[in-house]
DNA sequence: GCCAGTTATTTGAAGCCTAAAGAAATCCCA
DNA sequence: TGGGATTTCTTTAGGCTTCAAATAACTGGC
């Protein structure tokens, strides 16, 4: 607590230099690698990188999933999703049918053509990432991820407060 | 080095869930804490991420600087300044110059009004921030910067080693 | 059964973004 | 000094993304 000349509370401006550069930082290290993971589809594949998330998320149910799931795990707007699935299904990667007990829903899956695309482009995917992140020791790895799960909590918290 | 039946060397596939699930935790950390400054952006000054970030690199430097530098410092393509500075000067916040020394150069920098928005925005913008990271420790903060300078590093010399 | 409220998705307008091709100016070196 | 290579920027086509409004289907209470 800081007085000032006549003993009044007075708020000093802190300094949130290191938070911005944090943020900086986590910005820089995600946007290179995003770039790179893009390039490498694109040029190894000829595939887009939202499209290869949409699969990747379709790719973890056999069943799939209703298009609201899918937008929610992939953190985007419904639009979004609307138009990414179009696109896929024209290109024969994904099944699109409405539900039979709730005809609003649209449920979407991989096609067979489509998740065998699919499990060829995230093998390749894999070693990418593995090289991107090559110079990372187990120990590294492992304190990274604790130290992201605090940062992930922390704004979801902070996200949290502000929307109620 | 493993050997199969026949003494041969083979090379077993290993397992790289973790690097996986680290960048995808990366990835969602930073979807998060981004869409939220984006939001918050909208809410409270009405203006995109993409132009919060131009101006942001704008506003450290007095004298301006050219499009090049800002989509290199962006981590952008150039066409994609190209527009955002077009609605920038539009909108009054930016200053556009061709340079005299060199007449393919576009010389940018933030108009008077265009810096005392930014500097308001800023000002806010880092509370924000502030607020995000509010569960981390200063020993944190540290350890992330570290953690990620290394991160950085290794993704810069991969992305390097594949375009040579 | 009906209506108000809620939920799932689509649409439309605007802006962001990339890759690739093209235009203009400059550089460099033979 | 001429001309090919390079650099800077813009343009184009296509796709991604958001927000907000519209549509359609479901749900719960009466």
């Amino acid at each position: 607590m800081i007085l000032d000349s006549e003993t009044k509370a007075v708020e000093l401006p802190e300094d949130h230099g290191n938070e911005i550069r944090l943020w900086l930082r986590l910005l820089t290290c995600t946007t290179l690698i995003e770039g790179e993971v893009r390039s490498r589809l694109r040029e190894r594949f000829d595939v887009t990188l939202p499209r290869f998330d949409l699969m990747a998320q379709l790719d973890k149910v056999p069943d799939g999933m209703t298009l609201s799931d899918v937008s929610k795990r992939m953190m985007v707007s419904n639009g979004n999703v609307t138009g990414l699935v179009e696109r896929l299904v024209e290109s024969g990667h994904l099944d699109r049918r409405t539900s039979e007990s709730d005809r609003r829903v649209q449920m979407i899956r991989l096609t067979k053509a489509g998740r065998a695309e699919f499990r060829k482009m995230a093998a390749e995917h894999e070693l990418w990432i593995a090289d991107i992140f090559s110079d990372l020791g187990p120990k590294d790895v492992r304190e990274l991820m604790r130290l992201l799960a605090k940062t992930k909590a922390s704004a979801q918290k902070s996200a949290q407060a502000r929307a109620s």
